[in-house]
Order: structure tokens, then sequence, then C-alpha cells
DNA sequence: ACAATACACGCAGAAACGTGCATCAACTTG
DNA sequence: CAAGTTGATGCACGTTTCTGCGTGTATTGT
């Protein structure tokens, strides 16, 4: 048996059963176990399964969401939410971006804070329900998959109706030059419509988005207020934000 | 079976049923209740539940109260749901309620149905983020956290730029002659706004809700097309019902 | 307060794992 | 055509991880 012919039955396998033991798989195929797991271990490397002790499961969609929505959010993105709360002040009202540092941040934000929160994310909006005291205002429009959030003229519209002291939105890129920038125009538009109905725009970057740029630009840094990273003090990019006269808020 | 799987088994099963109770989940699956505690314990280190004795809850007391009016008539809400997907034709267009009954029609939607949604619940929309045909269209405005839905005049008004093939909503009460009705006026009022944005509106309505009333009147019997239960068609208010001229769709 | 149950901890056997090594086939190169 | 090279494969070995059991402790409900 070629190999590319086996690692097409561990792929096939994986489709229709859901997961593969390599022990039986072994078996089945007279090959030695060490082939089956060197196999499953470049599969895992290429991203087309997640290696599990005793086999391997699925990249399933179920098992991303479930990653997403619990998301042992990485350490920078917990950080940076943590440090962006402590801007919220009692009763004032927050637009809040979607992704997943923002999703930290409706998670961080403390259960009995009295605020209005806006967000055109149904993420972040089903996030707060169990926030009692928050006010949640969700924006409407057509809802772009990649990012879970609300895009497009619907959406821009139901932003332009609201207004908040505070507006913490997400970026891919954070870069001196290129300023904020992101992989979608809609969603670089959305972003662009909602700092704009806030009295203070601050961005959210864990450190992995410092010094690069994406496609879209977003903003440029005359429009926002700060940033809030986790990133080191001493990194010479964030030295060239403080220059810029960036409120810099450093997580943790 | 895995070890991976074995987790994966009993985040599905907090999903589905809002709590794991570890000696019925360990003769289940027939292992020792060890490994499920075991499994429970590392699952709350990482946030994905809140270990309880006995067994485990889920994280967020939002959920676990969604979970537990789910649970309350699990089996009834997802036949409902499997019966009211077959409305659901492909190509066409469906406002979605929302609560619990919907968002188990949300869950029960074939994964590559091609359809556009339409809702007003970002606990829906958010479900069927992994749904890749399908388009999402979200109602915006104030989240009535109770049953985590947007309402009011914001969420009516843009309940009223748009149109749909079926809308297919829940209500607490279906009785004869108090028609359909719900607790909370506004609620009442979205509902109606839907209602009256589709060609045809289904009422989903497990059979607890048979014959009982709630305070605010939804709609009369002559502004739906049909109502889909798990209720025994022999009832005699099925048979009331069925006697206005009612399609009524059998669950199950 | 007491019994029943659920729990954490430690242990030992088993299973799965990674790594280094030898073998073998296919291919390249002189 | 022969020698060398490369890459895949299976085996052996030591290591890590998982699992069920026994023990003693904590929690719950009566």
């Amino acid at each position: 048996m070629l190999a590319a012919e086996r690692r097409e039955h561990l792929l096939r396998l994986l489709d229709d059963e859901g997961k593969i033991i390599a022990k039986s798989v072994a078996a089945d195929l007279g090959i030695s176990e060490d082939s089956v797991r060197r196999d499953l271990r470049d599969l895992a490397a290429e991203g087309l399964c997640q290696r599990v002790y005793g086999g391997a499961l699925p990249v399933s969609p179920a098992t991303a969401d479930y990653a997403a929505r619990q998301a042992v959010a990485p350490d920078g993105k917990r950080k940076v939410a943590a440090a962006a709360v402590e801007l919220v002040r009692p009763g004032s009202a927050l637009i809040l971006d979607g992704g997943t540092t923002a999703l930290a941040v409706a998670r961080a934000l403390p259960r009995d804070l009295a605020c209005t929160v806006i967000t055109h994310s149904p993420t972040i909006a089903a996030a707060l329900l169990d926030h009692p005291k928050a006010e949640i205002f969700q924006l409407g429009g057509r809802i772009f998959k990649h990012s879970a959030v609300a895009c497009g003229a619907a959406a821009v519209e139901a932003a332009q109706q609201v207004s908040a002291d505070l507006c913490l939105i997400g970026v891919t890129g954070v870069h001196p030059e290129a300023g904020l920038t992101t992989g979608d125009a809609e969603e670089a538009a959305m972003k662009r419509a909602l700092a704009a109905r806030a009295a203070e725009t601050y961005v959210l970057a864990s450190s992995e988005k410092i010094g690069t740029a994406s496609r879209y630009r977003v903003l440029d840094w005359g429009q926002v207020a700060g940033l809030v990273t986790d990133a080191d003090p001493r990194d010479p990019v964030v030295k060239r934000l403080k220059a810029l006269g960036l409120d810099l808020l450093a997580a943790e």
C-alpha cells in the first residue's frame, strides 16, 4: 500500500466514522501502528485532523465551535481583556466589537457592572446574557460568518443610530505606518462605523498583532485614543506608537 | 472509546441537557466513574464546565438556566423541531423566533441546507454559525434577557424591512379561544411583527403548552397557517384546533 | 449524629507514545 | 552497471499517559 493511499484511507475513515483508532486501523491494513501514528502526526500538522491519545478526531466545526465558545482564551487575549475592562465606567455605554478578544472582554466584565453594551456580534450578545445589570443592544444585519458579526449596509445603518462613551475594537494588524488593519473590507467598514459612534476608541491587540498589517485599513492613529496590549512596552514598535501620542494600556 | 471522544461527549451532554451526572454517564458509557470524574475535573480546570457534587453544570448560569428550561421537555422540543424542519424548503427564507424550541429547530436544520434564516435571537444566530450554507440575518434591537431576543421599537422596525416565505414562532400558550399567547407584551408584539413579514406562519408548541394561555395575545388563529406539536392528535384541544382549519403537523 | 454517597489520592498494570536504529526498495550518479 | 543516496517502514526500547481499584476523607441528606 502506498503512503499517499494510506493517508487517503485515513481521511476517509475520519469522515465516515468520525474518529480513528490507531490500533484498529493498523490491524485492518496490516501495517504497523508506527506508520499510522506517523501519518496521523503529519495529517495533524497539516490541520487535516486532530491528534488525540489513541488515534485522531476530525477538526470538526463542532469542535471549533466549542473551542471558540469556551476559548480558554489564550493568555495574551485574557490579559488584554482584563486591562480593557478597566476602561468601562459604571453607567456608561460601550460599543464592543466582535472577535475573540472582544469576547474575552465581554467575559471579563464584572457581572454586577451596570452598563450598556452595544455590539454587532451575536456571540458577544449571547455571552452577556448572564450579566444581569448589563443592558445589551444588538446591531442587526447580515451575519458575516467568518468572524460572527453583522456586516453590510443594514449593520452600518443600525450603527449610525447609536452613540456611546467608549468603543473597543479588535484588529488583526497594528502597524506604525499602515495603521490599524483587518482582513476583510466589509468588516473594516463596520469597525469604522462603530468607532465613529463613540467618544473614544481603544484598540485591543494582543502582542502577536503588533507590527503586522492586513489588507484593509480600519482606522488611522489619529482616530483612536489608545491601545490595549500585552506587548512589551520596550518593544520598538510599541515605543513608536507611544510617540504618536497614543494612550498605551499595558496588560499586566 | 477515545479519551478525547469521551470529553467531547461530556461537553455535548452538558450542552444538550444542562447537566452531567457522573454516575449515570459512567454507566451509559460503560466506564468507571473515576474516569468521568477525572474528565470533569480537567474540563473544570479549563473553564469548560463547573464541577459540582455528583457531576457538573455549565459554566454560565444563563446557559444553565437556558439548558434547564430546555431540559423541561427536551424530547418534546426535539420532536417538534424535527417536524418543523420539514417545512423549510431549500433556498427559501425563514424567520425564526427565539426561545428554546426555536433553538432546537436551528440545531435540527441540516448542515448543508442552503436557506436564509432571519432571527432576532443572538443565540439562534450563534447556533447557526456552523451551517456553512445558511445565510443569517440578525434583527437588531434591545436584548430582552429573559428569552434572549431583540425586542422593542428598533427590533420591530428592523423586522419590517424583511420578508420571508415561512415564519416559525414559539409561544407559551396555545388555546382554542385565547389563541396564541406569551408572557411578555414586548415579546408578543415582536412575534406579531415577525409573523406579519412571512407568507406563512407556523407555531411551534410542545405538548405542555397545549390548552394553556398566558397573559399577552400574540396572534389569532386566522393569522397562522398551522401548528407543529408533539401532542396526541386525539387530544380534545388538538381536535378543536384542527376544526378551526389549521394545518396540524404531528411531531414524530 | 449517622449512614450513604461522592470524592481525591496513590498505586500498578496496560496501553500508547516518541526516538533511534536497521532494513529495504527506489532512485540518482558516476 | 555499480555504488551511493534518499526515504519509507518496522522493530526495540525507554518514557509518558491512561485507567481501574483500593483506601481514606469529605459532603450530603435524614
